[in-house]
DNA sequence: TACACTTGTCTAGATCAATAGACATTTGAG
DNA sequence: CTCAAATGTCTATTGATCTAGACAAGTGTA
């Protein structure tokens, strides 16, 4: 059959990056699943109407990355295919929701600031602009591949010691418990899509005009006074978002 | 103080997109909210370190998008910066929730089918695999640009003027009273990013690169039965998506 | 072993992306 | 009006991307 699959030209995008795109969502989306290996250079190049070396550096990309694997005479293997899937709901707690999707969960400080409340953070907070706050920058990673880079903000007057009980219990909701702050829960999030930058390539490790997904979302305890707000970047091609509602 | 903001080279995207997307960002964020303009070519190219040339074909871009506007003499004018809000709740009504952020809302049939439901449309309904289901498949706009492209799947059985009863009401919550249901849910959304495919490019007139938000999603009357299945794609660049808890 | 099929490598040329510099044209402020 | 500042247009050059074709080398099957 050979479906003409659809890539664009003289858009910026090169054609071997749309392609291991599409290949990658392909893969994802468990498309190859029955041979466990990805169809043969000639083929591709004949369903994206391309020549055999783009689709070559497509795959070569797809490599670099660690999802495919190509052995000379037999063909190019499936190493990865996971997306790893993020629980949204009223109760989201980090590690738990990726539960037995990874083996191992591990969410590194990167730093702590204490700043002062500016615009977007100290709405969201429901403080005054320029009240305390304590900034956490982590990234949290699944078996060893960065899922995410979080700016999280505490109202400093609440959760004084915020930083130094992260730091040594590793988890939010210990370091909330140690405020004496036992439950909490998810009020709102927003979801935009975006290119990555620099400096996320950087941090989640992807190779670039990789997209993110970023979230702004606001924790309350259980009289719906805010006690977290929260800017995370996802790595796109390796999660995705449920929403339960 | 020209902060270098960093672009990637030879990553197969090319330098004035990226810097498109970035200018598009700040736009949407309000950076350049006091002067109502972009920041002179000159500037830019300095803080990217690119080329003048560049940042012109980034502009042009964005002229295209209709985003801002060149004149000659003054500089770069800002057209339009917002990105609409779309609210996900346990209430998701279409319509309704862009409420206020646009005047003119329109979703368009572009065409329906009876097939019989495959693995993930017969799993997520709850009915047998080879059960017969209505696919509808939309294009919805708002102040006439393109925001998503659809296809909803129903369950034949229970609703088997679907089809017909949209296009008189031009509403699915219409049509579904049309056959007797009320009220309905929603129980789960996936969310995942990625870029667009051709197809989508051209229905949601996007400039190719462009991302898109691809939402997953169930609907189930108060009893819990699954009443529509939805796979729906955002243009990320001018919608984000909120969800309440 | 012989063969079909697959990935790996090389060369050469065409097109696109980016840089560099020069100069024209328009606008708004003094 | 004069001038600075901004966008518009042009040429030339370099490097990245894509195409085209040929052949080498590894794998599995008959």
């Amino acid at each position: 059959m050979a479906i003409r699959k659809v890539v664009e030209r003289q858009t910026g995008v090169a054609l071997w990056r749309q392609i291991a795109d599409r290949i990658r969502l392909a893969i994802s989306n468990g498309d190859y699943d029955a041979a466990g290996m990805v169809p043969p250079e000639t083929v591709l190049a004949g369903e994206f109407g391309v020549n055999r070396h783009t689709v070559r550096s497509a795959l070569a990309a797809l490599a670099e990355e660690g999802l495919v694997r190509a052995v000379q005479g037999r063909g190019t293997m499936i190493e990865r295919k996971e997306r790893v899937s993020y629980p949204i709901s009223r109760r989201t707690r980090f590690s738990q929701g990726l539960g037995r999707q990874v083996k191992e969960i591990g969410t590194r400080l990167l730093g702590h600031a204490g700043i002062s409340a500016s615009g977007e953070i100290a709405t969201s907070l429901g403080i005054a602009p320029g009240d305390p706050v304590i900034e956490l920058r982590t990234v949290s990673s699944g078996d060893g591949r960065p899922l995410s880079v979080s700016s999280s903000y505490y109202p400093a007057a609440r959760f004084p010691r915020m930083a130094e009980e992260f730091e040594q219990l590793h988890s939010v909701t210990k370091a909330f418990a140690a405020h004496g702050l036992d439950d909490y829960v998810r009020v709102s999030t927003e979801i935009v899509a975006r290119h990555a930058d620099g400096d996320e390539l950087a941090k989640l490790k992807l190779s670039a005009g990789a997209i993110v997904l970023e979230t702004h979302s606001i924790n309350a305890d259980l009289d719906g006074r805010p006690v977290e707000y929260s800017r995370s970047c996802f790595a796109a091609d390796r999660m995705k978002l449920k929403i339960e509602t």
